[in-house]
DNA sequence: TTTACTGCAAAGTCTTTGCAGCAAG
DNA sequence: CTTGCTGCAAAGACTTTGCAGTAAA
């Protein structure tokens, strides 16, 4: 993962202008793991500035995407963001459900797979999908939660 | 994959009705394996159905993915529908990025995947892209077609 | 000072929905 | 003949673009 400072020089290195709202941005994704959505990024975005506007949060998410500080992966729920892996070492990711948040998978099955000379391969997706330690402890709270609101009725 | 016939089948069972226009779509995919988008779907049509609106095909995609007799796949370029593979037996798919035909790849990572206790894992998705061979073969003849044209100049 | 960034408004793409006439069963 | 299907038009969600004022370097 970049860290925040990073994230800003790769910014700062392209000669683009570090804006207050940047900084923010890049914090946001140099200190948090998990896929945000363009929605997601404006709603944080937007406690600290009153006045902000939609499309400069998706120009600023493409602009980082297309200098590489930031992955954009296209779920069911539609386009996510998250900041760039270093890319030393190929991985695949286990992704929570409920948080959005990644963790590395050291293994990649492409090397087991069986593919016959008839096909030529390019790329592969392998992800892992469920829910981490601390969501599933805040779902089985709220089921215990709920089982108990209907005996009380 | 489902047959023509069985996806019909499907359908009538449900209650629904078999028009004409449903009849093409069954037939679509029970004849091809590779993922439409909606447009490609709606192209296919159009050639049959002069007066055809975007939304029939829309509203018919949608109710026979919910039936089940269609899989919905959502890639980078948008979201793509072919018809669902039998359940019988769990495997994952190679596509091609030209055709976007599928090849079933009957071996699984996930269970030589190393998951810890921490994250209770709900599903995966294990898909490998490329060149089927002919459409590889096709590329290959475009490309010397190309050098051959180069050398004219 | 210069050039890039921002917010506003508007447009563009893809998809869904309400309605009235039409057709499958 | 009854209920569901279709095309039309319109709206909805998400994303992009042109413009003029503002701010970073």
């Amino acid at each position: 993962m970049l860290s925040t400072d990073q994230i800003l020089e790769a910014m700062s290195g392209q000669g683009l202008r570090i804006t207050d709202q940047r900084k923010t941005l890049a914090k946001l994704f140099g200190e948090n793991t998990g896929y945000l959505s363009a929605k997601d990024v404006y709603e944080h975005m937007g406690r600290k500035y009153s006045g902000l506007s939609f499309d400069t949060v998706y120009r600023n998410l493409r602009i980082m995407e297309e200098l590489g500080v930031l992955e954009q992966v296209v779920f069911e729920e539609g386009v996510k963001f998250k900041g760039s892996c270093n890319q030393d070492h190929h991985h695949h990711h286990m992704i929570c459900l409920q948080c959005m948040k990644t963790y590395p998978i050291n293994f990649c099955p492409m090397n087991l797979t069986d593919t016959p000379d008839q096909f030529r391969v390019v790329k592969h997706k392998f992800e892992v999908f469920g829910y981490c330690k601390d969501c599933e402890q805040n779902r089985e709270e709220e089921i215990a939660l709920a089982a108990h609101g209907k005996e009380g009725r």
